[in-house]
DNA sequence: TTGTATGCGTTATCAA
DNA sequence: TTGATAACGCATACAA
């Protein structure tokens, strides 16, 4: 690889390599003449100072880790964009790790950032992730890290989550209100607040309205769509089946979509249905889908900057700093499948 | 940071750097003892090696830097997905970097690589990029890239890419099978090969099959929704509008469902509707809609491989490669909108 | 205004 | 079997 150093610039010019370095800086110590000549060789041979080098230097990366259940999700590809906005504007490089709802390769990925020295992580956590000990470590070296979407009290961090409890309240207000009685729930087995979260919002919305609870139209599932399918059609199959169903995440809706599509139901004419989705497609259905989107981008450019504001913080101040979670507002996208 | 190094090891065990680095890398040059101590101690007080040294040491970084228009769009997640699987096996870490589509961007993420001195490039055009003297730097530094989906024929390296010409001919070919005789093109305005390799694929299979080619169905418009719409409506109010269209892009392919929903146009009933898109949505559409689906996973893999293939080469060999560029199937998808 | 020396974490070379 | 030293590229304290 030919890339030139500041050794090679100056053995070129005759001078010392502090010089050089001065001189790319443009240190006030340097004469004018000199700074000249340096940046035109630079300039001409195409230096490119080394971040490795200065990393080394400084014990930091100038990169930061991110580390999302899965990248081919519109929500997390769009909070990746959210925070590359903002680390690109810092100079900050972003590592992207993925965990694929796993929690053996979420710790794989941490103990890698870790490794790879990245000044902070960004992470949503995996689906399956209960005991948060290898996040702990990152406490306890020290590395700066912020949460969002999917977040454990028990580490220390900011944190940015959607208003979840009032996105399936509402979701579930809509429904109620035109008229359905029977409303399902259709979650994931999971630890994480943003179902339980979910849950309850769907559960108070019930109350506030007098609708019963009836824990038969509640399906708690994995991701697997054959077990979504199963799901599905225990409920459609029912005796006295629900008139609506509340599927409240994203990869779940597209299983619920496709098992109405096999089943032959109509949404809207057979069944009500909205579900937590950023899928951008939603509105071209025929009906179109009504659904909770989150603010990802917003969630992953707040969440970048809370973790820039960290690594601005000098280490004395470190102690001071008031960990806080900040909470953005879903939106319920109105659209035909509610009614 | 808390992080221990080999030194801190050292001075703990109270020997030199070199008996505790050779311990941990299980050389042969030292005793079981020493092994033993060093690696106990190692394990208790989490040591990590630490990859910014080496890779000053050995002048590579174990990263590979990816470059795509967007993440936010299923085909390039998808692929990032495959370049993962690859690269993660080797113990490489992956750099994403998005273009935006706009060539500016490009040139900074190109320059931002090298910087970072990743050890390889993976990228796929912007619609925007014509000229590559950026990407022809790499090749005078000797920085290995391979090009997936969107490439250039000026560029030394390996090239990933779809049939993309046999792809929009069948497309073409099932349209015209289902009776179709006025069949619209809606490109993008681009020098990009894939958009030339699809408009031919389109035209042959119209001479073909004797149907006369029109000009004034064969719109070039840009990714700008508002565009789109305009291009959609002239065909639409045309005196003999077309009764199919073949979308060639995946991101035109939601504008266009998004006017047709708009104008009350029910495809498969009113318009014939085929287009290229990863979408995995497309199924459960009503009408579900008949897609070109590039092999994404698969050209990510593959383009992965090349590239550790590369990077396996002693410099010595590096003149005999014979740069390749391999063809991948895209798969027709025949669902509803193109009857 | 410029040069010399040092250190960041690691490993290869040479010496003991 | 172990240790001392230099080097990777850079920035800086110190010397001149």
């Amino acid at each position: 690889l030919e890339i030139v150093t500041i050794k090679d610039i100056a053995k070129a010019l005759n001078m010392s390599a502090s010089t050089v370095s001065r001189a790319l800086r443009d240190s006030y110590e340097i004469s004018e003449p000199t700074k000249k000549k340096v940046l035109e060789y630079a300039k001409k041979n195409n230096y490119r100072p080394n971040p490795i080098a200065l990393s080394l230097k400084e014990n930091k990366s100038r990169a930061i880790g991110i580390l999302v259940p899965e990248i081919d999700n519109p929500y997390f590809s769009q909070a990746i964009n959210g925070i590359e906005s903002v680390a690109y504007a810092k100079g900050y490089h972003v590592l992207i790790f993925q965990s694929n709802e796993s929690i053996e390769r979420e710790i794989i990925n941490i103990n890698h950032m870790i490794s790879r020295r990245v000044d902070g992580v960004l992470m949503s956590l995996s689906a399956e992730t209960d005991d948060v000990s290898h996040l702990q470590e990152l406490n306890d070296i020290g590395l700066p890290i912020v949460m969002f979407d999917r977040v454990s009290e028990q580490i220390k961090g900011h944190k940015v989550v959607a208003d979840n409890y009032l996105g399936a309240y509402e979701a579930t207000e809509l429904l109620i209100k035109n008229g359905k009685k029977r409303i399902a729930h259709v979650g994931v087995a999971s630890s994480l607040s943003i179902f339980k979260d979910r849950f309850s919002g769907y559960c108070d919305a019930l109350e506030k309205y007098n609708l019963p609870f009836d824990k038969s139209i509640v399906k708690e599932t994995s991701y697997s769509p054959e077990n979504i399918e199963i799901a599905i059609k225990e409920l459609l199959s029912m005796a006295n089946p629900p008139d609506a169903i509340l599927s409240v995440s994203d990869r779940l809706a597209l299983s619920c979509l496709s098992v109405f599509k096999k089943q032959n139901i109509v949404i809207a004419k057979d069944l009500a249905f909205v579900c937590f989705s950023n899928l951008k497609v939603a509105d071209y259905f025929s009906p179109s889908v009504t659904t909770v989107a989150q603010p990802a981008f917003e969630m992953g450019k707040k969440s970048a900057e809370l973790l820039f504001e960290i690594l601005n913080t000098k280490l004395r101040d470190m102690d001071k700093i008031q960990y806080q979670t900040f909470k953005i507002k879903t939106t319920l996208n109105i659209r035909e499948s509610s009614n």
